[in-house]
DNA sequence: GATGAATGAGGATTCATTCAT
DNA sequence: AATGAATGAATCCTCATTCAT
């Protein structure tokens, strides 16, 4: 599964390796800042220490190393989701998975804001994984929900909104960091901070889905 | 308030305001679609009826028919949160506001996506108007809630992140909208839907801050 | 007829006009040349004494400056031989024709070397063309051809050829002049050379057609 | 003769000189079908099963793959007709001769088309082999047809424009393949049109230059 | 002998902007 | 107020070449 480029020419050198790791991790953060539009290649081999054609050698285009970062972003990202929502069938052990998904996102911050830029851009790169990986794992996650003990306060088609409301908040939490620090408030992509939002989504969740 | 652009030129001639209108709808709706890089010059005069040179007889550059797209949308929107805050002082009619709000933001749909494309990019053309509205709105919405009956649920410090957990599900739903029609889902966008929309804030609200 | 860009813009100013003029003189004598790979933008931009981005103000891509090149040396070469052949279905005056045909080549010297690189190149952009105005010219002229007294001489599948013979000796008059004169001989190109070719074009056709 | 390259290294091991040759052969399809501008050192890699850096195991430049691919196409037939020309002293069987050339043509088809991309991008790279080949050639080609008796029809300086004339028709036949099939006509390079061609050159040197 | 990686130079094209008309 | 023409800067990308492995 979440074989977005599946020619991708194995790595024979470790030095070759390497520097498509760099470049990936170069240009996922500058693709997160200023989305794809607002970024050059120009940009991306700075920061990467190369000249600009030598990220031909590695990528063969600059949307096909957009995709290659949305794919190493977000393919583990969903796979972790699919993976407890899978587990869960039978019982979730809510908090946990609130904390287990706020860590995910977390560790790579500048996820979320890749696939807003992607979203508001009108998905036109992304879309095609949406089919693959975002459906699924929604459906699996209104299922989910749906079974909840505190569901029943909701109507059968209100769940899907819940879900949505569910992402928005999740993924706001992150977009919307630097712009809350550039109002003077704290920075949310504090250690300390992150656990007070991961605590603060649970007690969300637990007003929106109470447990009993 | 809401001076932006505090010496733009006062239009002589009926015609020119007009025009002058016409593009900045025009550029509200590109600049929401594709954000600031992805919407090119040449792209809001074809939108005009227009030729690029004709822009500049009414925005002394790019950045500035940004802004003033910017001020245009956001500007009435917190004029009205302003207002309806103010009023609230001692007791709102929370289900009245909340319906309020969605409806100031379904009239302008392409308002939501055109801030979060700012909050996404830096927020480098928002960020010095925030400095003048964001900020006391959202001081101001702290304190309103703080003195609502429901806020006793949540700790003092968490009322920041409730305001915020607020406003990214009000804007969330209409910046998602395009990806979940992607997603073979119903528009969002929809008469219907928005009315859905609305209901499920306020529940949402509800839950959140109970009335009592 | 000849329409190849129907929908070529009017020019409005003689200042534009000009330029263009300019631009497709210099470019038919780039193209003639060096062929469609073997020039630049920038040297059709310097030898117009223009910077590149402004040769967009005229022409929307290299391809389509290099159709309307083709085209203004094409048209009235293929349209003045139509008029003469069509003339000629009771009595042709051939040796008067020869003289036309090489005096239009010898007006605009670079056109056959134009022709020759479309046809070396794979004739990718001279196709569409041929089938327009090739097409009908070559069989006209073998109709033509083909009522001649001298041209019982023939076999009726050599005909065909015949006029692929002439076409060929025609053109390569002109081809075959640099490298002529890189081999120190006479410049084809001069005035008494252009004459002299006439003669020789006469009578090599009073050899192969006889006039009686 | 025909030392183009005479510092080329000896190829010690019979790989070497079988990808050499592979090299060789690829190129000058592709230098034939696309001229020197248009093919890239990228189109003969792929099209000779390498990558790009393996050619300059074999080749010093692109420059001199190309002077390599002259020399291997043009060096025999010049030979050839050397060969022809000196033994035509005293008597040709003329219509051997044509027969000859032709089938030599007909062997390397894309051989003219290369000659003829060089003539016309101004014979840079040919030119010195003109000087070394050309020259002598077609001194020799004009002697022997003024000792031909058809040639008191032709005045005396119009036998070089004769040669060159011959030159055009043989050459022509052969350049014009492509574009003749866009036309819908037939295939000149077919078995049995290349037949009927060589009987229609004899053909005409028959009537340029009749036997007696 | 073969090739992955790196790169300087240059390719066509787009962009925001200016200016004369 | 509108626009054709011009352009500096920058866009993505390709090319021939080199070098270490």
């Amino acid at each position: 599964m979440t074989a977005l480029a599946p020619d991708a020419p194995v790595r024979l050198t470790a030095k070759g390796a390497r520097t498509r790791r760099r470049i990936l991790d170069t240009a996922e953060r500058l693709f997160a800042e200023k989305g794809y539009n607002g970024t050059t290649l120009r940009d991306v081999a700075a920061a990467s220490g190369l000249r600009i054609p030598s990220l031909y050698n590695h990528f063969p285009s600059k949307d096909s190393l957009y995709a290659a970062v949305l794919e190493q972003g977000i393919a583990p990202l969903l796979d972790a989701m699919s993976e407890y929502l899978q587990a869960g069938d039978a019982q979730i052990p809510r908090r946990e998975f609130t904390h287990q998904m706020f860590r995910l996102l977390a560790q790579r911050p500048q996820l979320p804001r890749l696939v807003q830029h992607e979203v508001l851009d009108g998905g036109e790169v992304l879309s095609p994984l949406l089919r693959e990986w975002f459906k699924p794992t929604l459906a699996k996650a209104e299922e989910v929900i749906r079974a909840l003990p505190g569901a029943q306060r909701w109507e059968s088609d209100q769940i899907p909104l819940l879900v949505m409301a569910l992402y928005h908040l999740a993924v706001g939490a992150f977009t919307i960091a630097p712009l809350y620090e550039a109002l003077d408030r704290e920075d949310l992509r504090a250690e300390n901070a992150l656990e007070m939002q991961t605590r603060f989504f649970a007690d969300v969740v637990e007003a929106l889905l109470p447990e009993n």
